[in-house]
DNA sequence: CTAAATGCAAACCATTTGCAACGGA
DNA sequence: TCCGTTGCAAATGGTTTGCATTTAG
């Protein structure tokens, strides 16, 4: 049976009168699979894996496209890099960036949802998007104890080093 | 009278062993006088004014002095280019933008604020910064009746070229 | 006197574009 | 066939870096 966002995928290509490619499909594919945030360097490495003629030019372009069919989401990070993730039938959410080990978490408030649309509705403002980010340590509150929460990237390393 | 701005400039550039020069009083005062968010090739060109032989290099090199003196913040609207507003003694905003005619709305909500703590603490993570941003269209709600909102950037353009 | 700062040109680097060859519909 | 697609190489554009020269402390 076919994935559901391979037919989103073709849909779209049809209305906007675009074509079905294997590299497309192959690069669709692979973003798939991952359930991470890649880069477009990332992803391409992927591809190359099960196609070495994919071109990288072809993973930049295609990406655009799986944001316009709602298939993929852009986010930055401020690494001066574009990543993506998910976005077909995944809940919006937003991310706890660290900046000592890169470690990412997830988090999604109703509340805070709720109350953006309310301060933008107090401006006149139609919100289509949002990016809300939150930069700081995961180890800061445990570095007194060597204890580190569960998702830190650093401790990962470290224990992995001894 | 000094201002505060240049004392606290001073400071960090003694506490740090650098050297004050005209060059980065002038991009700070040039800065300091614009109540806008700046690009640095937008303040380049204003400090070109004052004093044409500033360079470009000095200007980014300069920008960055501030960020760590905690004078300027940077602020990223997915144009492109990084943008820098005042920090010191500037209450914290965040904003809404228009992707239709980039008007710029700040916006502080305490709530939010202090949701984003407690969703932060939950994790055991520790917040340095945040960025906060609602992308979206300023005139959506009033397009129908032909009315923008007073901040909306293309309404003025085309009241300006009746 | 010494280390830091400047300004220029060149380098960087993620991303985009021009273009000739290719390939769906 | 027609027109969109591909992959390469080259261009782009904001930002950074190398370096010889200048300057603050």
């Amino acid at each position: 049976m076919m994935r559901e966002e391979l037919e989103v995928f073709h849909r779209h290509l049809q209305q906007q009168k675009l074509k079905r490619t294997s590299q497309r499909d192959l690069i669709l594919e692979v973003f798939l699979d991952i359930e991470r945030h890649l880069s477009v360097e990332e992803l391409y490495d992927l591809v190359k894996q099960k196609d070495s003629s994919v071109g990288f030019t072809t993973v930049y372009r295609t990406m655009h496209l799986l944001v316009e069919a709602g298939l993929a989401r852009q986010v930055e990070f401020n690494d001066g890099r574009t990543r993506y993730e998910h976005e077909y039938k995944h809940d919006h959410h937003d991310h706890l960036i660290c900046t000592e080990c890169s470690a990412l978490i997830e988090f999604y408030n109703p509340e805070i949802e709720r109350l953006q649309e309310e301060i933008a509705k107090s401006f006149g403002f139609h919100v289509q998007s949002h990016s809300h980010r939150l930069f700081g340590t995961c180890n800061a509150f445990f570095a007194n104890e060597g204890d580190f929460p569960p998702y830190c990237q650093k401790a990962k390393r470290q224990s992995s080093n001894q």
